[in-house]
RNA sequence: GGCCCUAUCGUCUAACGGUUAGGACAUCGGGUUUUCAAUCCGGUAAUCAGGGUUCGAUUCCCUGUGGGGUCACCA
């Protein structure tokens, strides 16, 4: 290993792209940074039809986002007399020629270049794979470009691979049947064969390949707008057809570039589990600091939510909620946190509990209040509030038949926090009064 | 269909040719001072099939079957 690692992603700016891509981007960069190497991120961008710059615009935003910024960034759009030279000496050196063709769809030449052929086997190792054989006759004369100054796929990737000295390259495994043609050019234009790792695809649900013409498949940035935090999406990300062995599922970035092996991927194809990643995602924000989930929350929080004295208090209470921002947001439109800023409304026979009488519950409502009465104000903390109250609900026949009123008149719902936290947070008044009204 | 790749719990995966086949998510049951959440404990659950090789195959080989990818003047 004396030449300087550099690996590249190559994704084509013809459509929105998805979390497929963001795996084979993340190990290219995984394997980059742990051997000191570099990593390029290179726009497709040869179809000038297809190309679009709101989608490249897309997976740049992403990869910012992710934080898995390349060491170089291009375009093949602005290489075009470099891909020339190469094709005029291919044509020159009797690797590829002009072909005449007859036109079978709209927009096709009548004059293609074509790369000619050796017919031969061509067999390579690959570090995912192992050795893999492909007879190169049933690929024919294949078009490698429309023009002189319009350079197709096949051309393109070898060429940049050749020039910036790539030295991995690391891409899914629809790319296999792709890899003959790439080293037939590679020998035509004497360039050094890359190492190949083929990455497992990654499925969905249906075990088909993540697409991105599938309807059903979600925008990789839209999991940034669903409150998902970058750490948990390469995380789980790089655990899809790779595994450090050990029984942590947790690492940062940091961690996935010193454990990453790119020599012990998975040979198949992974299915993409949400639920997984859900997990994931609320152990990575399990690990951050009170102050940044504040932040956070503050800014999922409906604007009405935001300025009471209350919503300072509300941080513990979300959090263990929820699993991803977009929680705290649908939380509030669910009315889960309005309780905590005005009076609920209160249905009398949600206030019963099991078989005890209304006058029971009356009675222990009462109780309530007055030991609840006679704490001070700057007493009324959820620690008291709680002993106070289990020293009364001790007493009872079960201590549902104070702690379930209470919580429901305080709520008005039939899930919530405990009865304490709330009573601590909407404060002494307030509670009394809810007590009070639901008697 | 041709070519190529592949096969461990539902899912992601671990296991120098020798393990009671391990972990995680999900699921189920229970504890955790009423519910929800969080948390803890426990359970169910897998080597695709058939042949070899071997004292011994999840592991190596072959065949079958299943799954996937790819067959453009797209990338």
């Amino acid at each position: 290993m004396d030449k300087k690692v550099v690996t590249r992603f190559a994704p084509s700016p013809t459509g929105r792209f998805h979390l497929g891509g963001v795996r084979s981007a993340l190990y290219n960069y995984l394997f980059a940074k742990q051997n000191k190497g570099k990593y390029i991120l290179r726009s497709e961008d040869t179809d000038k039809e297809r190309s679009r710059k709101e989608y490249e615009a897309g997976f740049l935003e992403l990869f910012e986002w992710l934080e898995l910024r390349p060491d170089i960034f291009f375009r093949q759009s602005e290489r075009t007399e470099i891909y020339k030279k190469y094709l005029e000496k291919m044509i020159a050196d009797g690797f590829a020629y002009i072909s005449k063709e007859e036109i079978k769809k709209e927009g096709e030449r009548n004059e293609v270049i074509r790369f000619k052929n050796p017919n031969k086997k061509i067999s390579f190792s690959d570090i995912v794979l192992g050795n893999i054989t492909f007879d190169t006759t049933d690929l024919k004369d294949f078009v490698i470009a429309k023009s002189l100054t319009e350079p197709l796929y096949h051309l393109t990737v070898v060429v940049d691979d050749h020039e910036m000295e790539v030295t991995h390259v690391i891409r899914g495994q629809e790319h296999i049947a792709n890899t003959p043609r790439q080293i037939l050019i590679q020998e035509a234009i004497g360039a050094s064969r890359p190492f190949y790792a083929h990455l497992p695809l990654i499925l969905g649900k249906d075990r088909a390949k993540l697409s991105k013409r599938d309807p059903e498949v979600i925008p990789a940035l839209e999991y940034r707008d669903l409150g998902y935090l970058p750490e948990a999406i390469i995380n789980f990300m790089a655990l899809i057809g790779w595994n450090p062995g050990g029984e942590t599922e947790v690492f940062t970035l940091t961690e996935l570039i010193e454990k990453f092996n790119l020599y012990k991927i998975q040979k198949s194809g992974g299915v993409f589990n949400s639920e997984k990643l859900d997990w994931l995602n609320k152990e990575h924000l399990k690990k951050m600091s009170p102050k940044e989930i504040e932040k956070n929350i503050l800014t999922w929080l409906p604007e009405k939510m935001r300025n009471s004295e209350i919503t300072a208090k509300l941080f513990p209470i979300i959090i263990e909620r929820i699993s991803k921002w977009g929680e705290v947001r649908d939380m509030a439109e669910r009315g889960e946190l309005d309780f905590f800023f005005e009076q609920p409304k209160i249905d009398k026979a949600k206030l019963a509990y099991k078989n005890s009488s209304p006058e029971k519950i009356a009675n222990n409502l009462k109780l309530a209040i007055k030991t609840l009465e006679s704490l001070e104000e700057k007493k009324f903390t959820t620690e008291i509030i709680k002993n106070t109250l289990m020293l009364i609900a001790d007493n009872l026949e079960s201590r549902g038949e104070l702690l379930h009123p209470v919580r429901y008149a305080l709520s008005g719902k039939e899930k919530s926090p405990d009865p304490f936290i709330i009573a601590s947070i909407i404060g002494k008044n307030e509670t009394l009064s809810r007590l009070q009204k639901a008697i």
